[in-house]
DNA sequence: CATTGTTGTTTGTATATGCTAATCTCAAAC
DNA sequence: GTTTGAGATTAGCATATACAAACAACAATG
């Protein structure tokens, strides 16, 4: 498990999400979500693929190798760590506190990540509802483009791909959608799917 | 106050202590103290000046501009609130906290710092006994060379030239040579000083 | 099938960070 | 004052990370 700098994490971490979204894992894919360039992403994935973190399929597909997806999870777990601590203990509104952990993901150590999780009393969900690797959603969890009009849900999470806005999450919030909460859905209206995203 | 890399927030925070600790602040200190070569050390500074964060004497001296001092201040209050945290909330060893704030330090984003601050109750000294920034120690301190053999005395701080020596701090916790502990001066014995340290 | 558009790749370039080896400068010591 | 040695600097190089522009490969669409 040799160090890796927060670039190589910042994409093993994307390329873990995407494949925990269902999304597919592609170039471009990574070069919108990482808001950089097709070469840069380019040369970056030749790097991971010769230090046997992904590999790439004949569609070119990227997929995590035994050790990039098990740093990647430690990543995300760091992540998720730093999200719960930076709410529940700090009190950073749940909505802010992605970009904030951002930042922490890259800079714990082990033994900092082992002590914090103590103190946290082993937290199984960061504040979105994102479970933490090797915790799952409930089996009976569905997607709101599943629900059907007319019948209350609860939210279990708000999906990653949305933690990247501020704005967005302010919205959610103020209409109180957040993990735990219960709503009923009244209509499905069709929304034009933000491009690559 | 623009964004500065890991690399650089290192200088400035080294350039601090050393002016601190009343030690020349040269490019061969920090090379030294750093572990790098001095071309890169000369590399670095030449960019920090070009970025007004340092100025260069005829004696080759490196001093702190206004903007380099306060980013300085500022990572240092980072990495002291770090250090307190890791061993009075997270219960890590004070003589290990050094390292993990090591990296923690440049990870921290303003509203993290006046949260943690705040949650912490605005502690102004670290475990090691250093003030924060703007925080100075009590005016009856001095170091342990002027110390009289016979007299007893409280240690009030671990010089920060020593944190980075993990068994040399575990040595001093053994004999409780700690913030707070007073102990008796037997007698002064000539050591030989490490070579640029 | 030809055109178009999406994606991947190559080329050329830039910056920050690192190194070794060689050289320069200057003060201190003989 | 000449030598020596510490420290600063230059030259030359390497890697990771970034970009734009051009081009290639291939699928989708007309």
């Amino acid at each position: 498990m040799t160090e890796h700098s927060k670039v190589i994490e910042e994409y093993l971490l994307t390329l873990y999400k995407l494949k925990r979204a269902g999304e597919p894992a592609k170039a471009v894919t990574l070069a919108n979500r990482l808001d950089t360039s097709p070469p840069t992403v380019h040369a970056t994935i030749l790097r991971m693929q010769r230090d046997g973190l992904v590999n790439v399929t004949k569609t070119k597909e990227l997929t995590l190798t035994k050790e990039g997806q098990s740093i990647a999870e430690d990543i995300a777990y760091r992540h998720n760590l730093s999200e719960y601590f930076l709410c529940n203990t700090l009190g950073i509104p749940w909505y802010e506190v992605h970009q904030h952990a951002h930042l922490l993901e890259h800079a714990m150590t082990p033994i900092v990540v082992e002590k914090l999780a103590e103190f946290l009393g082993k937290p199984e969900f960061c504040p979105h509802g994102t479970p933490m690797p090797g915790t799952e959603l409930p089996e009976n969890t569905i997607t709101l483009m599943e629900a059907q009009p007319g019948t209350t849900v609860e939210v279990a999470m708000i999906g990653e791909v949305l933690e990247d806005s501020v704005d967005l999450m302010k919205i959610l919030h103020e209409h109180k959608v957040m993990p735990g909460k219960k709503h009923k859905v009244i209509e499905k209206t069709e929304v034009l799917q933000r491009k690559s995203l």
